[in-house]
DNA sequence: GTGGTCTAGACCACC
DNA sequence: GTGGTCTAGACCACG
């Protein structure tokens, strides 16, 4: 469970740390009953304050993705599964939407588009080659 | 010259405004020596605050995009298009790399991502579709 | 929208003004399009710091009870006091129980409860009647 | 002495803790020269840490309710029902007070708020008699 | 050690 | 002026 933060994503710190922990949720990268990183250590992996992290950790419990157990941390509920897969495809294909519709407001051709889109993937893919490789 | 904005978009409103200009000038949509809609037009066409027009109207200048002539508003400078086509991919560029590298930390696969994505973009032109024929 | 906040309540501060916020709603105190005061005012008023404030406000926001409008304030919703209201009941009878419970597990007979229950009762109308008659 | 512990309180547990062994004492449960479960004991019992208990008991000695027996464990103190039944009325008071307070800052009549707390009482005198007749 | 709350104060985006 | 985010650091309750 490793955070990766981008300060200049645009999307607030707490709000990328909320998204990741649902995705490793999503992907099956963290279980059911098992323990996020500690509010501080999560803090110092990730360089960021521990109330920023607190905070995002508060909102997962909000929606019922976490769960406190008392003087332990904070462990991943029964529901988390379930609920962080459906969100991973509304979040994503929010964004997506998103870009995607900027792109088409700037006048590129779909066809432009769609050459964009690929050159995007294909840098994807073949970082992510090197990231699976390393 | 019609401004869309989408408050909840993540990118600041300024800062839409500010792209689309670009991207209005990237097109031929808005041609050298044309005027952009003064600050209270565009605001009242938008449903935004006329300071964030003239926020974005600023920095557009700042950028040598427009110039103030006086008594009589903002004109697209002579270097602009080719300024903003080179802008243009820059922007999108930038965006759909993040929104990519997020979906790809997602943990969903390759192929799955590349459905997301093709989804959004039929999505998009079918939206494209019925604005052109309108 | 008076807010009076007792640091030494056991109820966290935030907690106090959000269901300040929502009592004021449920007896038609704050109206739908109302303004709360500002996080700065508010803050002020009830000598606690503006974060605090803001997390009761974007609490209640989460619950649909506030709307941010731009630049103005924080706004009543339309569906607020309907939700409000039953909210009062739930909180209300959530804390009267743990009180019961625990005067009940003192060891009092049930007599000895209902007198002490009316001791707090009739002390509360006479303040309330001065208040009133303030 | 049965302890019941309800985490979601707002009151700390040692402090329950607390309060149910005086309320033991003032209702003559525990009389002068008994023994208190020992720490582990308790703490087993009512599902909580032992460190929770220990802070309890420490407070409880530091109060004069309870005394250390050398080797044997923590005995009621003569002076303790006396202290415990004045103790017993102004911690229910208190809390009663606080409650009913912030009922009446909710907006409701006096009636409607008699309503609420001869509920809370029917449902708790209902379950009395559960516990009695078993 | 764990999380939770609160304060103080900075900076940003927007009106 | 408005709210939103973030940092820094203190204190508390609990294990």
């Amino acid at each position: 469970m490793l955070l990766t933060i981008d300060p200049n994503n645009g999307l607030p710190i707490y709000d990328q740390i909320v998204r990741q922990v649902k995705f490793a949720i999503a992907s099956g990268a963290l279980r059911p009953g098992e323990l996020v990183p500690s509010v501080r250590e999560a803090a110092k992996q990730a360089a960021v304050n521990p109330n920023t992290v607190a905070r995002a950790y508060r909102e997962l419990q909000a929606e019922g993705v976490l769960r406190r157990v008392r003087g332990t941390g904070l462990a991943v509920t029964e529901d988390a599964p379930a609920y962080c897969r459906k969100e991973r495809v509304k979040l994503l294909e929010e964004r997506l939407r998103q870009v995607l519709e900027e792109a088409a407001q700037s006048g590129l051709s779909e066809a432009e588009l769609r050459q964009l889109v690929e050159k995007q993937l294909r840098l994807l893919s073949r970082s992510r080659g090197r990231r699976g490789s390393s």
